[in-house]
RNA sequence: GGAGAGUUGGCAGAGUGGUCGAUUGCGGCAGUCUUGAAAACUGUUGAGUGUAAUAGCUCCGGGGGUUCGAAUCCCUCACUCUCCGCCA
C-alpha cells in the first residue's frame, strides 16, 4: 500500500510510474487525494472540538472536587451540546478512513526506474542467459511420462486421494524431493539466512499484511470454519513474523528462509501448459525473505538474484533471468526478476523463481519499521524470492538428465539423494 | 469440548470514574565518578497524527455503549493462561 502523504506530494510522479504498469485507473489517484483532503479537514474539526470537550471535562472535575456543583452543572450543559457534533464528526472520520483504505489497496506499487513499460510476458527483458539447452537423446520423454515410467510421481493416485494437481511422490521421487529441500536449506543457511518453520495456515491479518487480501482472495484455499487460509507461499507467514515490529537499524538486513508446502487454487488454469508438474495446487518451496534498509534494498535484491542463480548453476541447469515489465509484475512489487529453466523435452522455459523488492508496499501495511540512529522510525523494505520452487526444478532435472539408462542425478545433489541414477 | 482467570509502555507489574499516556522495578540511552570497566548516583526513554516550531488530537487486546469525563463501569468479539476431558 502506498503512503497517502507520498501520493499527495508526488501526484505527477505517481501517475507517471503507474503508467509503466499500464495501470488504467488514473482518476483513482485524484479521488484518493481529494478524499484525503476531506478526511484531514474532518480530523482537524474533530480535534478542535475534542480539545474543548477535554478542557471542559477537566474543569468540571476540578469544580466537583472543590464542591462547586452549580458551576460544574452549567459547564456540563454547555459541553453536552457539543456531544452530538463530536459523534457525528467521528463517524464521518471513520467512514472517510475506511473509504480511503479501500481506495488505497487498489493502487499497485510504483515500479522502479529500471522497470520497462509493458503489458505482457512478451515484453519482459531478458537480462541474462546461462548455459546451453541440454542435449537429450532420441525418443526423450516429457517429465509426466518419465515419472510414470520410473514410478516416482503418481498423478492418478493424487487425484484419487484429493484431486488434480496433488501428486503423490514415491520412492526415489520422494527422496529426490526431500534431497532438494535439504540442498536448498543448507545453501541458504550457509548464506546467512536463519531457517524458520512457520504455520501453514494463516489468519486474515497476515494475508492483508503481505497483500494477498483483498487482492487474491480467490487464489487461496480458505478454511471458513476457522477463517484461516492455507499459505500460497511461505512469504506470508515469514514476512508477517515482523508485523507491528520496530527493528533496530543495526539489525538490518534480517534474513530468514523457510521450507513450506504452498497451496494455490489456480482457478481458471487448464491446458497443456499445466500438465504434470508444471502447475500444481500443492507444491513445495524454499523461500527467502529479507527485511532491508531502504538504501540497501536494491543491492539486497541483486544479491538474492545472484544467489538463486548459483543454485541453478550447481544443478547444471540452462536458465535465463528476466526483469519483468511493469504490467507483468505482481501488484505489490517494485521490481521483480524471474528465473526460468529450460525444459528440454517440453522445449519451453519454466519459471522456477521470482525475486522481488516490495520497497515499503508491504511494510506500510505490516507496520514494519526500523529505528535509525537519529531516533527516527521509518518503514523498512521487504524482499523475497523462491530458492527454489520444487516441481519445475524436478521436471527440468528429470527431463534434462534423462538418458536411455535412466535419469541421472546432478552431481551436487548426490550426497543428498544417496543415489545417482533413477532407473 | 466443560469450568474459571486474565489481556496495560521492550519486559515485569501498579492503577476499579476526574490533574493517568499512565506509579514503580528491570532493561535501553546519556552523563557524573573511574586509567578503563563494573557498581553507585543523576537525567532520559512508547507509537501515531499534526505544526515552521509549539500546541492540540488519538492509542491501556478489537469493536460498540453509559458519562460532562473511561485504563477503570456495561455489552460484544478475539486471543492468552489455569484446571478437567480427549489426544500426536
Amino acid at each position: 500500500m502506498l503512503q497517502v502523504n507520498y501520493i499527495r506530494e508526488n501526484r505527477e510522479k505517481v501517475l507517471e510510474r503507474l503508467s509503466v504498469r499500464r495501470f488504467k485507473q488514473v482518476e483513482l489517484v485524484d479521488e484518493i487525494i481529494q478524499l484525503d483532503d476531506e478526511r484531514r479537514q474532518t480530523q482537524t474539526s474533530l480535534d478542535n472540538l475534542s480539545a474543548i470537550a477535554n478542557a471542559a471535562a477537566k474543569q468540571i472535575g476540578e469544580l466537583m472536587r472543590n464542591g462547586k456543583k452549580e458551576e460544574a452543572d452549567s459547564i456540563k450543559a454547555e459541553t453536552t451540546a457539543n456531544k452530538d457534533k463530536i459523534k457525528q464528526l467521528s463517524e464521518q472520520l471513520s467512514a472517510a478512513e475506511l473509504k480511503l483504505q479501500h481506495l488505497l489497496v487498489q493502487l499497485p506499487n510504483l515500479p522502479h526506474e529500471l522497470v520497462k513499460t509493458g503489458n505482457t510476458a512478451e515484453e519482459n527483458e531478458i537480462i541474462y542467459v546461462h548455459g546451453e539447452p541440454a542435449q537429450i537423446h532420441e525418443g526423450a520423454l516429457p517429465h509426466w511420462e518419465l515419472t510414470a515410467k520410473y514410478d516416482i510421481i503418481d498423478f492418478e493416485l493424487g487425484t484419487k486421494i484429493t484431486g488434480a494437481g496433488f501428486p503423490v511422490y514415491k520412492g526415489k521421487g520422494a527422496r529426490l524431493q526431500r534431497a532438494l529441500i535439504n540442498f536448498f536449506l543448507d545453501h541458504a543457511t550457509a548464506q546467512g539466512y536463519r531457517e524458520v518453520q512457520v504455520p501453514h495456515l494463516v489468519n486474515e491479518a497476515s494475508c492483508f499484511g503481505t497483500g494477498q487480501l483483498p487482492d487474491k482472495e480467490g487464489q487461496m484455499y480458505h478454511s471458513t470454519v476457522d477463517n484461516l487460509y492455507l499459505i500460497p507461499t511461505a512469504e506470508v507467514p515469514v514476512t508477517n513474523l515482523y508485523r507491528d515490529v520496530i527493528l533496530k537499524e543495526e539489525e538490518l538486513p534480517v534474513k530468514n528462509c523457510a521450507y513450506t508446502p504452498c497451496f494455490r487454487r489456480e482457478a481458471g488454469s487448464y491446458g497443456a501448459h499445466v500438465r504434470g508438474l508444471n502447475r500444481l495446487h500443492q507444491f513445495d518451496k524454499v523461500e527467502l525473505v529479507q527485511i532491508a534498509h531502504p538504501e540497501q534494498s536494491y543491492q539486497v535484491l541483486e544479491g538474492m538474484s545472484v544467489y538463486v542463480q548459483s543454485l541453478l548453476k550447481e544443478l547444471g541447469l540452462h536458465y535465463r533471468v528476466l526483469r519483468l515489465c511493469g504490467g507483468d509484475m505482481g501488484f505489490p512489487s517494485a521490481m521483480t526478476y524471474d528465473m526460468e529453466v529450460w525444459s528440454a523435452a517440453q522445449q519451453r522455459w519454466l519459471e522456477v523463481s521470482s525475486v522481488s523488492n516490495f520497497e515499503t508496499y508491504q511494510s506500510n501495511r505490516l507496520k514494519l519499521r526500523f529505528k535509525g540512529t537519529s531516533g527516527k522510525t521509518q518503514l523498512a523494505h521487504t524482499l523475497n524470492g523462491s530458492a527454489l520452487a520444487l516441481p519445475r526444478i524436478v521436471a527440468s532435472i528429470i527431463e534434462n538428465y534423462q538418458t536411455p539408462e535412466g535419469i541421472r542425478i546432478p552431481q551436487a545433489l548426490v550426497k543428498y539423494t544417496g543415489f545417482d541414477l533413477i532407473d
